[in-house]
DNA sequence: ACGTTTTCGTACCGTTTGGTATTTTATTAT
DNA sequence: ATAATAAAATACCAAACGGTACGAAAACGT
């Protein structure tokens, strides 16, 4: 996991990873079956250590503005994040990922999105949210400008600019 | 460059350009010297011929509010960009690029965040843009909400949502 | 028409990829 | 202690990669 998290995925072949982990080649594929297996045995992985932390923030059913704050801190200056997101990088090269990969790629994608509309439509109720589009759109809106946001940290640009970036993002949720 | 403007850089290897294009691998090793040449030639080739439409529009001087919509046509309608932009593709995988062809992309991304910023001052200076943000920065805010859209509809998402979230990105600037 | 030079493609090189057949090592049963 | 069994690593496979040596073919000067 930390190899396919910290450096490019095409980069990162099933020799090298043996090699980092001290394993043979047949004890992994005893383990995992395939590549796929084990790229899907990392995302699943990853998404309970790590993408866990962003579905507590939206659980937390803080104020829209303190979300917000929370996400934008998380995405562009976590240490947590530091080189990037392993499911936005597997998302960016789906076509070339194992079927079970894939699926596991899209399942969270799709509950993203499902999560943050739950979300916003938590907060128009409140009262917090008062924008006129689709909470879907906005969702989907949201996932993506994290995705970049991570996408930016992973090819190494400076934190500043991350926070930037992703605050003039949201700034037109807040704002509406 | 037809192969790799619609295809994964990836993907796309030296014998398969051959085949596509009907060359044998040593003549066009004599025309390019190596990968790094070709895609070099690639690069330069599509900035001609496509990114200019872009600079174009900026130099139009137009309202801030017509040319953001432009933008927002050309990045998320046109048919030009139905499969992705090269320069963006050669962006995300900077780091497995040959040496002629990162400096072309980052003199080509430097000089956007250039050209956008020029335009933003021009357009703060005829009292079209009122934002308090310095002028770089929401340049790079830009060039990368542009790049989001490309990436979105080169993974086949519906023109309908690219051009959601880039209004919904772009929105920020106008109201500021 | 012929010898020279230049262009061009076939056939190959070494390396790396994901994935396995086979052999060696360790463990257990008697 | 030894035979049978389970486990694990070495050594290998075919395919594809970027890149090139070298022989064939065309063009050219005379």
């Amino acid at each position: 996991m930390r190899a396919y998290w910290q450096d490019d995925l095409a980069d990162v072949s099933i020799n090298a990873i043996c090699g980092l982990a001290g394993v043979s080649k047949p004890a992994l594929y005893r383990e995992f079956g395939s590549e796929d297996g084990l790229m899907r045995a990392v995302l699943d992985r990853y998404a309970a250590q790590v993408l866990s932390e962003i579905f507590a923030i939206l659980s937390r059913d803080g104020t829209l503005a303190d979300t917000l704050a929370a996400l934008i801190h998380f995405a562009s200056e976590d240490a947590t994040m530091e080189t990037g997101c392993v499911f936005f990088k597997m998302r960016a090269g789906k076509h070339r990922l194992g079927p079970r990969t894939r699926d596991g790629v899209e399942a969270i994608d799709s509950g993203a999105v499902s999560a943050f509309t739950g979300f916003l439509e938590a907060r128009r109720a409140a009262g917090d949210w008062t924008g006129d589009q689709p909470a879907p759109v906005v969702a989907r809106y949201m996932v993506e400008q994290i995705g970049l946001a991570l996408a930016q940290r992973a090819a190494g640009e400076d934190t500043a600019q991350v926070r930037a970036t992703l605050e003039l993002a949201f700034s037109v949720i807040d704002r509406a």
